[in-house]
DNA sequence: CTTGGCACTCAAACATCGAGAGTGCTAATA
DNA sequence: TATTAGCACTCTCGATGTTTGAGTGCCAAG
């Protein structure tokens, strides 16, 4: 006897029957019934096929939108197949080559490489890319500069150790004039050097008024980035996404919007689900968020790892194309890893 | 006997009527009939009122979507609407100084203001906001840091006259310490402040390799920045309109969500009927755009007119609250010419 | 000029029906 | 014991027909 069920494992025929119906169910969005799957060739009648359909849906792989229509993958179905019967994706040498050439067209600017990540992910797996700028663990301070703009406003630029560029305006009490304000961002920008935020409120620096006024700034500045509430997340092919069929239904359409537009939300996904190396797959409600359970994500994270780390990921429909956006995510995750790598000077 | 139809000019009760249906359409955006307009108290009996629906017509002011469906105004309806029938909107003063707080509130930087103005503006109007940066005539330099960021990266930071900032990283041959970049930034800044592009290019400073990169690399943010080619348009509420009814039919949204992320169709259509003064609206295929037809626009330019004018907008179905949306949109455009005039200093 | 009255029109909502796809079960077969 | 042919059954989907009601246009009387 053969073992069976009872550790719910799965026979090869049954295997090679989930996988087909996973693959024509993402290509098609129509349930699949046991005559489309003969005809794939699996050698059997579909009176066979439907016994072990039904085996399938005993089991917990497969359902049935009503009782007359073929079957469609479950998120268990789904799963199973990710882990076990999806062949490998390697995204073909010709796009590889033509993505690695886009970056290196492309001017040598984190937030250029954010936007071009995003469009490469989401025009590569015809769905949604999330991609968040890479993070230093704790940001530490690099350079200041004050540029006067007129009497009464000068601007303050900041510059981190890992490249971020923050900018802010000062309202000034009286005029100072540029060699001044020149001055004291020497001072300060050499004083501060390679400190954190804590390192720079500890120092003892004798400072008048205006000068602690721009250090108050800077440090907020800091903390804020510390904080990660400046965090932008770059979005792209929102449009893509909303091409797929599940979102004839006009208020599908609203709540993925409204998804994708609430920030922290987004910022919450990404941060619980990214996995510390290699790609992760979440489907639909795995993530345990009800608004989330129409939909799958595949992150990576992708960085120096001591130094910076960002997350990209594609949403899509639960109805996805594992293989394939599995396999650009990861290639575009090494990708930004090189880049990084060689910005951090190996 | 009166003067009537010979002029097309419009008797005080057709007017009246006209008002009403654009007034009910707009909230309901169920086509009116005689029996509603009754109900409104013009003291007539329904009949009357058809006859009058029904001279409207003629003279081009409304349609019929079908014989026996009630009138819905047309472009003309709307036109006349906005330049005679509408009474003047004016934010109440609670708004006003709620978002004049929020302004006060946020920090001085123009990307904020920006971003803020495009919230202010959609979520008061209950439609999509765009808004673009001030964008000065001619560029003029103000100010330039070079920043080692690593043993082969540098990062520029270039400040225009105006307050713009943009950075970029430099790919550099090979090493060049703090101090040398500093020594550099210094001696440029000083010899380009103030110069555009023609006369940094003219100018006779003798650069060695790296030097004249550096200079190109400046020449080159500059004159993207003139092409406005990297002319950002903030936009928000793109959720608020796509909750109007007209979006019912899926490929609508899809549509709108096209042209919305259509940058350069955006920006056309911004420069094209961006007003010099006061505020502009654009009802319907009056924009002479197809893809228009559907979507009314109220805009207005803001800023110090010599020096640098930005424009905001909102972008709403046809069917939209032009009194309201007036109001809202010529309130926070002055604000802006506050902001930007004590910015440039007064 | 206004109005009540009435016939007429048309979209939208609802009900009915047949076709087709697909299932589950049974009994026969290898 | 696993496979298969056969068949009754179920349910969706699209087409078709029917009803309802809002709203019009026009006429004749006030």
């Amino acid at each position: 006897m053969e073992i069976k069920n009872i550790m719910a494992s799965l026979t090869k025929r049954q295997e090679q029957i989930l996988a087909y119906v996973v693959k024509e169910y993402v290509e098609t969005a129509q349930p699949v019934g046991s005559e489309t799957l003969r005809k794939r060739g699996l050698g059997v009648s579909s009176a066979t096929i439907r016994n072990e359909l039904a085996a399938l849906e005993d089991a917990g792989y497969l359902t049935h939108p009503h009782t007359s229509a073929g079957r469609v993958p479950t998120e268990k179905g789904y799963r199973y197949f990710v882990e076990s019967l999806m062949e490998e994706f390697e995204l073909p040498p010709v796009e590889q080559r033509m993505i690695r050439h886009q970056f290196h067209q492309v001017t040598l600017d984190i937030d250029q490489w954010m936007r071009l990540a995003a469009a490469v992910l989401a025009h590569s797996s015809r769905n949604t890319a999330l991609v968040t700028a890479p993070q230093s663990a704790r940001c530490r301070f690099k350079n200041l500069q004050l540029v006067s703009i007129s009497d009464q406003v000068a601007l303050l630029v900041l510059v981190l150790q890992d490249g971020t560029v923050k900018q802010q305006m000062l309202a000034l009490a009286q005029p100072i004039a540029q060699e001044e304000l020149m001055r004291l961002s020497n001072r300060l920008s050499d004083h501060f050097h390679g400190l954190s935020v804590e390192q720079i409120r500890s120092s003892t620096l004798t400072l008048d008024t205006f000068e602690s006024g721009v250090v108050n700034v800077v440090l907020n500045l800091m903390q804020q980035i510390d904080r990660r509430s400046s965090h932008e997340i770059y979005r792209d092919g929102i449009l893509d996404i909303l091409r797929q069929p599940e979102f004839a239904a006009i208020e599908r359409m609203q709540t993925l919007l409204e998804m994708l537009e609430h920030r922290t939300f987004l910022e919450e996904m990404l941060s619980d689900w990214a996995p510390e190396r290699g790609v992760q797959v979440v489907i639909g409600g795995e993530s345990r968020r009800d608004e989330m359970s129409d939909y799958s994500m595949v992150l990576s994270r992708y960085g120096v790892p001591g130094e910076a780390s960002g997350v990209i990921g594609v949403l899509g429909p639960v109805r996805m194309q594992y293989a394939r956006t599995i396999g650009v995510v990861r290639y575009v995750s090494s990708l930004l890893d090189d880049l990084m790598a060689r910005m951090y000077g190996r």
